[in-house]
DNA sequence: CTTTGTGCAAAGCCTTTGCACTCGC
DNA sequence: GCGAGTGCAAAGGCTTTGCACAAAG
């Protein structure tokens, strides 16, 4: 369940995408750090690529997204965030102080987590959940300092 | 439970912003047409205000959604859109063929609709929920034409 | 060697911002 | 008249696109 289906070079080979260490390298920084906006993204695989450019992570993203291999999501108001969880279906929490982002496991299974309701005139084929709330790190930093947080 | 909690002018007043002319006909262009960029809202606008600007609509929707007279909504991969039910608790259906967008009540009331998962290290406040899917038109006209449909 | 992918640069779309004039109150 | 709101214009952030060089198979 948690084991990893192919390595990447295989993945990216059976999807017909040739093997770059571009893409390697942005689907390890994905990998690890989920969640995060192509300029976070570039700047991680630019540790180990110095000459990357953010345009080839676009492209990088934009095609491995095309391809599933990665899984784009759009939190109202930033920039867009990627993960490796493709096949499984899940949702996302978003602290709205801090802006960080959570998996959250879907508890029916594989299937969309939500029946639609009856009279929609619509044929639902994914519901796609946003939890919005407080982190537990922003709660106990809040919790901390009783003065007005207004955080920047 | 459909009544109209005040005239928009009054409304306006209540949260201390000015009754003008640009905000009375966005918030009507919002309530008839709900769901529109502010492109269209624009074009809707100046048919009979055809001297304002799209800047001064996004200022517009901008102010009124800060003072909950307005909701937006911000479909993955396009503009943001509004709407004038900003206060009873409903989701979202989006057509992944043609794009268009339909309320869907919240079955559990007004409440967030749905029971965060436990262990989430999140105080879940909201649950907002998109469905994604063919609308009824879509279908049937997918059912029309049984050759490979590739809408643009 | 052929085809795909990258670096580089430029443009695109949606949205926000700054300032002077106008209008609501 | 005072202050908030609009028109106008320009810039901003995020993302896509076009083309020549480089790398993958």
């Amino acid at each position: 369940m948690t084991a990893m289906q192919h390595s990447w070079p295989e993945t990216l080979r059976d999807c017909g995408l040739r093997v770059t260490r571009q893409r390697l390298a942005v689907l390890d920084a994905v990998a690890e750090h989920p969640h995060q906006p192509a300029e976070a993204i570039h700047a991680e695989v630019a540790r180990r690529l110095p000459e990357i450019t953010v345009q080839s992570v676009y492209t990088v993203l934009h095609d491995l997204t095309a391809h599933q291999l990665l899984r784009r999501f759009d939190p109202p108001g930033s920039a867009a965030c990627y993960e490796t969880r493709t096949h499984d279906n899940h949702h996302h929490a978003i602290c709205t102080q801090c802006g960080r982002i959570e998996d959250v496991d879907c508890v029916h299974g594989e299937a969309p987590c939500l029946e639609a309701p009856a009279g929609l005139g619509m044929e639902v084929e994914v519901a796609d959940v946003v939890f919005r709330g407080i982190c537990r790190n922003c709660a106990a930093q809040n919790a901390g300092e009783h003065k007005a947080a207004q955080p920047v």
